[in-house]
DNA sequence: TACACCGGCCTTTTT
DNA sequence: GGCCGGTGTA
């Protein structure tokens, strides 16, 4: 047993103490995956049959990697026997199987988030409601959290206190709009990602004898990441465990980052309750990141008042500070950020491999890929829309889902009339309208055409078009009994018309739409290679559409991931570290979100996810932020994320100029950055305290109403006269944004010229006098 | 029936 | 800036 030798003591406890309930919290950094597979291991050694092990992770990369690990320590075929994956793939997979005690088939299709809101949005128009009250996404947002606390449709219609809750909300008809989106689901032999967990607790409350059967398979349960387990998996673990309390729950309160998915932070906090002889491990040393980044790290997470106390310390080297940079814009930062990662590679021998660019929202993503390209740096951006989520790629999905379940009407309205073949509104609108007076499903009236065509009202023309149709996807469905998937999806590609349409389009965007088509293709033909080489593998179209039904970030994962720098979200990062991480974009109302401000938890959260940012980290951690960004469509001013001052200075080190170290040491020590009205104004914040180029240069007074000029003054600590431009000033221009003068032409003040790089926009030769130029 | 155009809306994070 | 839904036109 070498692989307990290097561990340190709470981690040997974490290890070795096999039976009975444990909880493991695991500080940032602290060797937690190294603990689980570890762990994992230790049982498997002791004899535990591998298949009685179940294993649950949050994402499918936390899951990929650590099956990985268990492998080389247990050997190929013991880590394949094990059930280790996300909740809602291992559940899916049981659902599977189980189903059919639910009335579901086994081949029922999982709805996305966006499948989802098509079905709901028809559910809403065809009750006739108000679709601005009843907005589809606030909507399901309210589903959700009714599923993922087991409130179903019946419960919902006896518990009082919700539908009041509605109601007062101008929501009377939820009740009704849930039911009818809970049919539909149903009738298209769907469930969406809520349903995954909650028709698995149904499973196993309502048939003991299948919760008797899992109940023995899964004698060891751990899961990972438990402080971000919602109602629903809570209590599914909680049921699956209650015969042998073989379980084990690893978290880190800290770290909780899912509560918009429903994550109760009280299911760690109170597993003491539920199992009162659980074994409790702290792991606090944190073997991954330099002392200033834990100390920072610290330092910052303290300012919730929700949490455990622990004491995560480092004994690796103290390193070197947080450096910040201010940027001018979007792109500034992203040249930044690229700039740094090429010096460091050039100067330090570091790979691009040990470089991650964090940020909060995906949105962000397109400036840095474009930084990168310039500079020829190879990169990886992960989630995001994913490829999945493409419509060419998600319409030709939708053929392959009708092949699989004739039933998922989401699929079938998605692409009978695409590419258009005269299959109007009108006519689909009939089929629906007919099928559901006769209770039957629409590809059950395809299937008998000719049978109930004097009843559709609907003329030969659209009754040969629809026979054509169907007749096309019979003949996809025939195939599939012999053809490999790629085949058959190549096929469909051509024959549904849908490369030519594609092909029409011969704008950049068109071009990478077909791409896209040859890639999904692509992935086919290694999806198929990949299954045959698997040991009882499984090759066949369901198969593949479940893989990507679940996991948003599979894509491409073939191409080899090494040597690129790794760019993505916060919540994505969570679970990995780099040596050096640039964590961009800290701007208020960026992060922490607009849409997560307004509350105390919610803001504790955004906390919580800056702490998980920062100890990703191992060596070194670069803060950015940009003091005017390109977002929708405009440019916005914006000021530094609060989080930047929650840091003591001391840790911190400022990049560029003078004016910003004088913010940092400020607000170092006290907190005016969260003054609705600060005692004096700062610098950066508003357009009135930009000063002006009025008195000199005999420009036209700017139309917006200027703060006096002792404003002024502070904005500038050099004291130099306020209306002088001067090269290498930075300066503001009303549609061009933010920039730096360049070089200056002229000597009649009447006539001055300036070239100014805009940072979004780039050069430009402005006359002063015209040009509203504001001084920042 | 198909498509172009317009206007309003929003936009956090993931399974 | 991009998406969606509605509307007007060929």
């Amino acid at each position: 047993m070498d692989y307990l030798k290097g561990l340190n003591e709470p981690q040997f406890e974490a290890v070795t103490t096999l039976e009975g309930p444990l909880m493991v919290l695991a500080g940032a950094g602290s060797g937690k995956t190294r603990v689980l597979t570890m762990r994992i291991a230790h049982l498997i050694t002791n004899g535990i049959d591998p298949f009685n092990i179940l294993a649950l992770t949050f994402t499918n990369k936390a899951a990929k990697e650590m099956k990985e690990r268990i492998a080389k320590l247990v050997g190929d075929s013991n880590a394949r026997s094990l059930w280790m994956g996300t909740f809602h793939s291992v559940f899916a997979r049981i659902l599977r199987i189980e189903g059919h005690y639910l009335g579901y088939p086994s081949n029922f299709t999982i709805y996305d988030t966006q499948d989802a809101l098509n079905v709901l949005k028809k559910v809403i128009k065809d009750l006739g409601i108000d679709a601005e009250i009843y907005k589809a996404k606030k909507v399901m947002s309210r589903i959700s959290q009714y599923k993922n606390n087991l409130i179903t449709v019946n419960a919902y219609f006896n518990n009082p206190e919700l539908m009041e809750a509605d109601e007062r909300a101008n929501m009377k008809h939820m009740g009704e709009v849930y039911r009818k989106y809970v049919e539909a689901c149903f009738k298209n032999g769907a469930m969406d990602f809520d349903d995954l967990l909650l028709k698995t607790n149904e499973l196993l409350t309502r048939f003991p004898e299948v919760l008797a059967k899992y109940q023995d398979r899964f004698r060891y349960i751990l899961v990972d990441e438990y402080q971000d387990t919602n109602h629903s998996q809570y209590l599914i673990v909680k049921a699956l465990a209650s015969k042998f309390e073989n379980i084990c729950v690893v978290g880190d309160d800290a770290q909780s980052i899912y509560s918009f998915r429903g994550a109760n932070i009280y299911n760690i906090l109170n597993f003491k309750k539920d199992y009162p002889d659980a074994v409790t491990v702290s792991l606090e040393q944190n073997y991954r990141s330099t002392q200033n980044i834990v100390d920072a790290a610290n330092v910052v997470i303290s300012k919730n008042l929700q949490q455990f106390k622990k004491n995560v310390f480092s004994e690796n080297e103290v390193g070197e500070k947080i450096k910040i940079y201010r940027s001018l814009s979007d792109a500034d930062e992203a040249n930044f950020v690229s700039a740094n990662i090429y010096e460091l590679h050039n100067t330090q021998q570091r790979h691009f491999s040990d470089f991650a660019i964090l940020y909060r929202t995906n949105s962000q993503t397109r400036a840095f890929e474009d930084a990168l390209r310039k500079k020829n740096i190879p990169y990886k951006v992960y989630g995001g829309l994913s490829f999945y989520q493409r419509k060419e790629v998600k319409d030709l999905l939708a053929y392959l889902r009708i092949l699989v379940n004739e039933n998922d009407s989401e699929a079938l309205s998605r692409i009978i009339n695409y590419p258009a073949r005269g299959i109007g509104e009108t006519t689909q609108n009939k089929l629906v309208v007919f099928a559901d007076s006769q209770n039957l499903s629409v590809s059950q009236v395809l299937d008998n055409l000719g049978f109930y065509a004097p009843q559709l009202g609907l003329n030969n023309g659209i009754l040969t078009k629809l026979g054509d149709f169907w007749a096309m996807i019979k003949a996809f469905q025939v195939m599939l009994k012999t053809d490999n998937v790629y085949d058959v999806a190549m096929e469909v590609a051509k024959r549904s018309g849908l490369i030519k349409f594609l092909k029409e389009d011969a704008t950049p965007e068109g071009i990478s739409r077909v791409e896209n088509i040859q890639e999904l293709l692509n992935s086919m033909q290694g999806f198929i290679d990949e299954q045959i080489q698997i040991e009882d593998g499984d090759p066949s179209l369901s198969n593949f559409m479940e893989n990507i039904a679940l996991s948003a970030d599979t894509q491409t994962d073939k191409d080899d991931d090494t040597n690129k720098v790794s760019l993505m979200t916060i919540h994505l990062s969570k679970g990995l570290e780099f040596p050096i991480v640039h964590l961009v974009g800290l701007e208020e109302n960026l992060f922490p979100s607009f849409m997560s401000s307004a509350t105390r938890e919610d803001l504790e959260e955004e906390r919580r996810l800056f702490y998980v940012a920062l100890t990703r980290a191992e060596k070194q951690v670069f803060f950015s932020y940009a003091v005017s960004r390109f977002q929708w469509g405009k440019i916005t001013d914006a000021e530094p994320s609060r989080f930047l001052s929650e840091i003591d200075s001391h840790y911190l080190e400022m990049i560029n100029p003078v004016a910003e170290l004088k913010f940092i040491n400020r607000s170092g020590l006290d907190s005016s950055i969260f003054d609705e009205t600060p005692s004096e104004p700062r610098f950066y914040k508003k357009k009135e305290e930009k000063k002006t180029l009025e008195r000199n240069t005999n420009v036209p007074p700017p139309k917006k109403t200027l703060k006096p000029v002792a404003t002024a003054r502070i904005i500038n600590p050099a004291g130099q006269s306020s209306q002088d431009i001067e090269v290498g000033d930075m300066v503001r221009h009303d549609r061009f944004g933010v920039g730096k003068v360049e070089f200056l032409d002229g000597t009649d003040p009447q006539n001055i010229k300036a070239k100014v790089i805009f940072a979004n926009e780039g050069e430009k030769n402005l006359i002063l006098k015209f040009a509203k130029l504001t001084k920042i």
